[in-house]
DNA sequence: CGCCCCGTTGATCTACATCAATATAAGTGG
DNA sequence: CCACTTATATTGATGTAGATCAACGGGGCG
């Protein structure tokens, strides 16, 4: 089991955490917002490479990453994986679990890190009072189903040099969005993940960024990124990718 | 605009209707289910090749497919097209414009076809007193994450011979979950709309019936396909497939 | 310090795309 | 109802993007 974390009345709540305009409560009137500080009891702490939920375990709650960041991967019965999105703070993880109440995929941690627990019972208590969380809680669930539709385009559509260009915009939005630099970061994940997740080998997405390199577009050493040339990206890309 | 057709009293209701089991009341309890019955006050019906809705509609209403079959496609800026599912009866579809009550995506009918109206404000009324109807909902949307996730992994994971097939069988088994035959069907589909949603070319479509034909999997001719041997498809498909 | 994982780069192979020609079915209008 | 047109499907020949196989180098971690 993990090790869970009561939120005390000192902690961050909702109402007074950082990334109050991203996650959860995006959109909510703040005098709502004020209510979702009750729905958060407790977080998780997940250490680097560790789950914070398997494929089959029982769905109690949904997460809303506060620190670090997580992939999801699906696995058949032969043991083949396919990683379905990389997260970031802000980001709600979990809702692949509510058709029967089990997940149907692995969520695992990057780097250490720390998520807010929603449990659904107290979500649709609390739902009660405020209408809003309910609309709220649609949107982040349609929004997930569209993250999906946008990567099905990617793999269906692009070719290798525009999925990587569009990943690398992508990710450079989120983490922009949630303050940091848009053109200098750290990869958090392998190759070999970013070619699982992308529908290529870790060859290719290795060779892909050392000419993008060569090309001018991003400096790249290791997992550090800079990118220079974000136009010429966006080119390269195709797409307005999502 | 689309022609409605008011659903009048002496018209069938969800409580009556046969795909009872698969839509919306999928899994509510009896009584519940007939509260459905006044919640969908209008159908639409759609010719073939005409749209339900485009990207950038408003949406006001999600819908249950009630006969024919439709397909939903994303449309970059480029004009690049990708299709992101073939809709069935008793499968709900619109859930991609929740995000800001804009549809991202196309809704098409591949043959006449027939939707029931689900308007959201309506639902979310009647969900205050139904409260089984506010989780059904949920259990839709988490179900069409799992869809788009286990399309990422066809489309990531498998090579053309085992997409095809998985494809082949999951046509198989919900049209079998609709009381037709699961080895005889019609595909309301092209060579060219499969490619596309398998992000294969109609050329690698032709050529893999052709093959799984002179293999024994399957007979074809045009779009009327006989599955000779299922097991040998699941066999071929690799995954246990979704 | 040493091990092992991760990333890079090169050589070769192949699955699928592309280009092209023909066949068949489905409309369409006289 | 038939002639004509236009979509859709099949099949073949060829090209290529990306996979696979293989060797090596560098960093992080115990």
């Amino acid at each position: 089991m993990q090790k869970k974390i009561a939120v005390t009345p000192e902690s961050t709540h909702c109402s007074t955490c950082m990334l109050n305009e991203i996650c959860l409560p995006l959109g909510m009137p703040r005098s709502e917002v004020s209510k979702l500080d009750e729905l958060v009891k407790e977080r998780i702490r997940i250490p680097k490479g560790k789950a914070l939920f398997h494929l089959g375990d029982k769905t109690e709650a949904i997460y809303g990453i506060r620190s670090g960041s997580l992939k999801t991967q699906l696995e058949d019965s032969s043991g083949q994986v396919q990683i379905t999105g990389f997260l970031l703070p802000g980001e709600i993880i979990g809702m692949d679990g509510l058709v029967d109440n089990r997940h149907v995929s692995h969520a695992i941690a990057l780097e250490d890190s720390e998520v807010c627990v929603i449990r659904l019972d107290e979500m649709d208590q609390l739902a009660l009072q405020v209408p809003s969380l309910q609309w709220q809680f649609r949107r982040l669930m349609s929004k997930e189903i569209n993250r999906a539709h946008q990567l099905v385009m990617t793999l269906g559509a692009l070719r290798s040099e525009q999925r990587l260009a569009a990943f690398l915009i992508n990710l450079s939005q989120r983490l922009a969005a949630l303050g940091y630099s848009p053109t200098e970061f750290i990869l958090r994940m392998s190759r070999e993940e970013i070619g699982n997740y992308l529908g290529l080998t870790l060859e290719t997405v290795s060779r892909l960024f050392s000419r993008f390199a060569r090309e001018g577009f991003i400096r790249v050493q290791q997992r550090e990124v800079h990118i220079l040339d974000m136009q010429g990206l966006r080119q390269l890309s195709g797409t307005d990718c999502g």
